[in-house]
DNA sequence: AACATTTTCAACCGCAGGAGT
DNA sequence: GACTCCTGCGGTTGAAAATGT
């Protein structure tokens, strides 16, 4: 036998009562149900005690990428955009590894929004998104954009604007750049220089001082964990941008189950005057 | 209102690699 | 070392929803 044929034999893959497809209502609350008594893992066994007619992959799938309690769902944030932005022109397509960075996203939604937002614009550009003239695009385009909407909801609701700490530890790691997938390309140095530009990171140490209870705390102490209770909070960035009565309305606002910010991510980031406007300088240069 | 087209995103697939035997 | 099983990753698909005509 092949070594194809034996890694296609994948035990609990074969059988034909199966289900695929759709996951119903019952089977969510079968899983639920087996990984709050059972923990998470071990798929396989989990998939053929469970009840449920399908295979461990389908089971870790479907908890991963949607029943998972702490999953954040909806449109992406400026400030996650411009993580991934910045983090796929470092690594490429690994979706897992760029997750990683987003707390409470998953990869496949990371990998949706590339493929469906991302790559439609270099498709209405023309070129090819992996190229150095889309990146010099996004950096020229798309980056100072998001970070005008960074700044545009950082106004509205705080005097002072800083990064997401996920962002600052990308933008500080000077070693993530040696595992990049196509480094070859040098726009991800320029576009962290134009993030720099906006972000005081000078400031760093103090921007992440204060806690929900209002009290002070070390940057260490609010990071992800802290926020992970309020799902309509962009992160340690509002936090530590925001005074006690914002918090206050934050908290009505997870008790009402409302998004705090703005839709932002429905306008359209670019335009077709600025897709024009990039053509122009794209085609000259 | 009806149909066509486009967009979104959950779910599938093949593959690679680690762990256990 | 060979084999099997399991998990996780990235690419792709297709149904449903949204939008346009």
């Amino acid at each position: 036998m092949s070594n194809i044929m034996k890694k296609r034999s994948n035990g609990n893959e074969k059988g034909g009562d199966q289900r695929k497809g759709p996951w119903t209502l019952e089977e969510d609350t079968l899983l639920t149900n087996y990984i709050s008594h059972n923990g998470e893992g071990r798929w396989n066994l989990l998939a053929k005690f469970s009840g449920l007619k399908r295979t461990g992959k389908s089971c870790r799938l479907r908890w991963l990428n949607y029943l998972k309690p702490d999953i954040k769902r909806g449109n992406l944030t400026p400030q996650e955009q411009l993580l991934i932005l910045e983090l796929h022109s470092k690594w490429g397509n690994r979706w897992s590894k760029i997750a990683q960075y987003l707390p409470r996203r998953t990869d496949n939604e990371i990998k949706n929004y590339w493929r469906t937002r991302v790559q439609k614009q270099a498709r209405q550009l023309n070129i090819d998104s992996n190229s150095h003239k889309f990146l010099e695009a996004v950096r020229s385009l798309w980056v100072p954009r998001l970070i005008h909407k960074m700044k545009d909801n950082s106004n509205t609701n705080t005097t002072k604007a800083s990064p997401p700490d996920s962002l600052v530890a990308v933008l500080r790691d000077k070693d993530v750049s040696h595992e990049s997938g196509y480094n070859n390309i040098d726009c991800s140095t320029s576009m962290s220089q134009d993030l720099h530009k906006f972000m005081d990171l000078s400031d760093l140490e103090t921007t992440c001082s204060l806690n929900f209870d209002g009290s002070q705390g070390t940057s260490s102490q609010c990071v992800s964990e802290d926020y992970s209770s309020f799902p309509c909070l962009e992160g340690e960035y509002m936090v530590a941008t925001m005074g006690n009565s914002d918090i206050l309305q934050m908290q009505d606002c997870y008790m009402a189950g409302s998004t705090y910010e703005e839709d932002v991510t429905q306008d359209p980031m670019w335009n077709m005057d600025d897709i024009w406007q990039f053509k122009e300088y794209a085609y000259s240069s």
